[in-house]
RNA sequence: GGGCGGGUGGCAGAGUGGUUGAAUGCACCAGUCUUGAAAACUGGCAUAGGUGUAAGUCUAUCGGGGGUUCGAAUCCCUCCCCGCCCGCCA
């Protein structure tokens, strides 16, 4: 949510900011509505501190016995009644369309964030590890995996559709041994708080970290009302939702491994074969509160505590910056962590650390005591450490051998029960 | 799912239609006293918004929404949450 007086006070930088997103001007409308309520606002207040006098001398001409000092003074009331029904629905009709239109408009870019259209423009920051030759033609993880015997997509397909996947023995060992160690690490070494949060959420909550209202056709929805999280950024981002965190508690870390629903709306055709794009997939979540002038560095740490995660696994990555057009829609800033895939010879999104300012904590009014009767919004970073579906096929892919065979990662071994090759 | 009881300021807890934005206690802030602290005493202490250079002033808020009334924390409806009992159930 964006703050209307910032945007009053500074309407051009509002608009060049949103320009580098590709939006068109937006202040123009927003403060001729907001100048439009304010006006329309004056008349009821001014409608309602008369009807407000007025009741307090009925009740004392009441006191007194003044019938006739009271009836005239009802007769007012009535009056101020009508301005403020008449005038109070326009209001409020005008405040919501005028929240309406804010909701829906995206965060603003950090000044350092390049620019650009598109992902194009997104700058590489950095690289790690050499892909490996292969004296032989690397195979996709689906046909590894398919060919293993561990990794069934039609099964999926008979009771869920496309877009699922079952998998057994070793592969289904291997992404739990995944996610057991990113946990670990998370948790351990990285000081994140393990979480186990709710899968189910409400539509408040998705509206505060930015899924909606515009990215309804995204999220699963349940017949009772709830939404199926689309990410644990929604459940660990709203701990601190409606609430005022003391100063020196902060920085709160979470991490998270739950299960993360899509619907892929609008992304039909787009990684059809195996695992790169599902409805459901796990995830090791990583989110962090912050006092707003430490957020650029707590953004760099949890880039590295996602990257340590694939230097464990000896996976060769590169991070890359997004640009302006390229941004989600809750971000100000954001890294993205990719990793080589051998079969698909370039780097696939594996990870996205986010720093989204202080974007979602007005849109779910978390705040921080910054001094006695000075509360102040916090800011909120999400992001993956790792995408443990993602982070398994890029394992399957890097680590085969010529036979089909997958070799364990070593860091993985004792969480596979000293399983080295998994054949 | 059924029944009953609750939801009030940072916390505890009064308040069942008329200067109640809300008693009281605790916590917190400032001051007096003290070498310092504690205790005691004095004062202050909710949030959001409109308006104003400012002092100030006005409006809204007692879980959310709606209603009754000249007037609602108080009455009615509805939803959510918490507790207890029953039923069902991993």
């Amino acid at each position: 949510m964006h703050d209307i007086k910032a945007i009053r006070e500074n309407p051009d930088y509002y608009d060049k900011r949103w320009a580098k997103r590709g939006l068109e001007v937006q202040s123009k409308k927003i403060l001729d509505r907001d100048a439009l309520i304010r006006k329309a606002m004056n008349v009821v207040q001014e409608a309602e501190a008369a009807r407000n006098k007025s009741s307090k001398l009925i009740g004392q001409a009441m006191a007194k016995g003044d019938k006739e000092e009271a009836e005239r003074l009802k007769a007012e009331v009535a009056g101020a009644k009508n301005v403020i029904a008449a005038m109070g629905a326009q209001v409020d009709g005008e405040k919501a369309a005028l929240n309406d239109m804010l909701a829906a408009l995206p965060n603003i870019p950090f000044e350092n964030v390049p620019e650009g259209d598109d992902e194009d423009s997104n700058i590489e920051q950095h690289k790690w590890g050499t892909p490996k030759g292969y004296n032989f033609e690397p195979k996709s993880h689906d046909d590894l995996g398919e060919a293993l015997g561990m990794m069934d997509f039609e099964t999926a397909a008979k009771m869920s559709g496309s877009r699922f996947v079952v998998l057994s023995g070793l592969l289904s060992r291997l992404d739990r041994a995944l996610a057991a160690f990113m946990l670990d690490l998370q948790s351990g070494e990285n000081g994140y708080t393990e979480t186990t949060p709710p899968f189910l959420v409400w539509d408040k909550a998705l509206y505060g970290t930015g899924q909606l209202p515009k990215f309804e056709e995204d999220l699963y929805k349940t017949t009772a009302g709830h939404y199926l999280i689309p990410t644990a950024e929604v459940s660990l981002t709203n701990i601190v939702r409606e609430s005022i965190v003391d100063a020196e508690s902060l920085p709160h870390r979470y991490t998270a491994h739950t299960p993360c629903f899509r619907s892929e709306a609008g992304s039909a055709g787009r990684d059809t074969k195996g695992m790169i794009r599902q409805h459901q997939f796990n995830k090791v979540e990583l989110v962090s509160i912050v006092k707003p002038e430490d957020s650029e560095a707590e953004h760099k740490r949890m880039l590295g505590c996602a990257e340590e995660v694939l230097k464990r696994l000896k996976l060769p990555y590169r991070v890359v910056e997004l640009c302006t057009g390229d941004l989600g829609f809750g971000a100000r800033r954001t890294f993205d962590i990719e990793v080589w895939l051998p079969s698909q010879d370039t780097y696939r999104e594996i990870s996205s650390c986010s720093n989204c300012g202080d974007f979602q904590a007005r849109r779910m009014n978390a705040r921080y005591k910054h001094a006695a009767k000075d509360n102040r919004f916090v800011h909120t970073l999400n992001g993956s450490g790792l995408a443990v579906g993602r982070t398994l096929v890029a394992v399957l892919e890097n680590y085969q051998n010529e036979d089909g065979s997958i070799t364990v990662p070593d860091v993985l071994v004792p969480y596979m029960g000293g399983v080295t090759v998994i054949k």
